[in-house]
DNA sequence: CCCATTCCTAAACGGCGGGTCAGAAACTGC
DNA sequence: GCAGTTTCTGACCCGCCGTTTAGGAATGGG
């Protein structure tokens, strides 16, 4: 009995909410700019929210929620790649290492994955980026970031465990670099009309953070580098100059 | 004649104008407030700016300023370095390096010198990142980040010329991981009360992002490596999973 | 002490936009 | 059709600031 409620007014808003707040910001977003978007009157919002702030929360929900759905699939994952394989030992490095090789592909794909979770998300993240000063959402955004570091500190532990990487950096040292170019690169999408080439984002930030900038003829031969020595280790560079790490104490 | 003005009443509305900006962002920062803190009345605002976007503008001018001053003197004390002691050879990575030592002493005063000045800007910063969403100033932190990261790569291009850096990494890239890092040190900056120590950052950054995060076993042995071999050089970390960079197509 | 001058205050204005609500519209079952 | 019910509309109310302005306060010169 009685009126149907038209089926998609609410997707319809969320949509048009999201492009009102990507580009206005929370604060500036019209209700009625989001309802006129959907042929529907002002009042009709309030049929489905509480408030331009409640439809906007349902969105960071979700993405948190997705963020931390693919987290847990990725640490079982990998839980699954080493119980099954093993750490790595020095000869897993060598040339056409095929264990080497699969754990790679594992992460690559998955870091792909989660530039496809941003993408999806990616007019939230810049509101909450760009445009969540002074309201309910301030910080929000960094409170993932500081989340996601975190996890990343604790998979670069994992990862010492199991000889794939070096043990004498800090993890939080390793985190804070490689969420920063994530970071950059989140930034860089979410003002791209098009899709990027994830894969080889990925794989070009891998070869620099893997390998560092120091010109390959000056490492230090590779020997069982034990526990790094006491003495300083070195530097780079930024902004004008980037370095390269050199002064490696003999070990 | 007649009645002087208060000599501090523009630099007291500058600086609670700062606090309030950095509480609530540009939009939700009130006159009123920004006045009451200084004990003028809110018509007193009206004296000495044209209006809270004005004031703001102001100091994003000062910002820039002092960033470009930066970059000038950097590349200027940078050029001088190197037309005073030529490029790098491969001996001048050996340990103990002198030219190397001073190099880095060079790039670590510089680095500290720009954190300084973010330091001092840091409530500026925060609201630009943060706050500036349908605002004047939307974008405009990324349009500064853009060029740093720009004078980054043009940075990198210098010092592979000098044999600093490795030369067959991206620039882009490099830069991308760099700046990365120094968004989020800038950010952390931002939301701590006390000054960190500023070079302990800077050295540990330049570690990781010198060296690389692949264990130091499974480098090649440091021979002249020409133009990267085709052998997987390796690799390193990410999120849930560093990873390397490996699958490089021979040359 | 008075006046011209400049500074500053406080009240008032005005627009904008979030939220409300009385009633019109749409639909169903009979 | 008609009654009953739910959905939608859009005019309206209202508070919140940014901005204006009329006039009062402070000051210095004469």
């Amino acid at each position: 009995m009685a009126r149907p409620a038209d089926p998609n007014a609410k997707s319809a808003l969320v949509a048009a909410a999201r492009a009102q707040f990507r580009e206005h910001g929370i604060q500036r977003a019209r209700i009625e700019d989001i309802t006129a978007a959907c042929g529907l009157s002002k009042g009709a919002f309030y049929l489905h929210y509480e408030s331009k702030e409640a439809l906007f929360a349902e969105l960071v929900k979700d993405f948190e929620r997705r963020m931390d759905d693919m987290f847990e699939r990725r640490t079982a994952e990998e839980d699954a790649f080493f119980s099954k394989r093993g750490a790595f030992r020095s000869n897993d490095f060598a040339p056409g290492s095929e264990r080497l090789a699969a754990l790679l592909e594992l992460q690559t794909r998955q870091d792909v994955e989660a530039l496809e979770v941003m993408w999806a998300m990616r007019d939230v993240i810049h509101v909450l980026i760009n445009g969540s000063q002074g309201t309910a959402f301030d910080g929000v955004i960094w409170h993932i970031i500081d989340r996601e570091e975190h996890r990343v500190v604790v998979a670069c532990d994992r990862l010492k465990k199991f000889g794939v990487i070096r043990t004498d950096l800090s993890s939080e040292a390793i985190a804070m670099v490689l969420m920063g170019a994530w970071v950059l690169t989140m930034r860089k999408m979410v003002s791209r009309p098009e899709k990027p080439d994830f894969t080889a984002i990925i794989t070009e930030l891998n070869v620099v953070v893997g390998e560092g900038l120091s010109p390959l003829s000056a490492r230090p031969a590779a020997k069982p580098a034990r526990k790094s020595s006491s003495a300083p280790r070195v530097p780079v560079a930024r902004t004008r100059n980037p370095r390269s790490a050199r002064m490696r104490k003999a070990p």
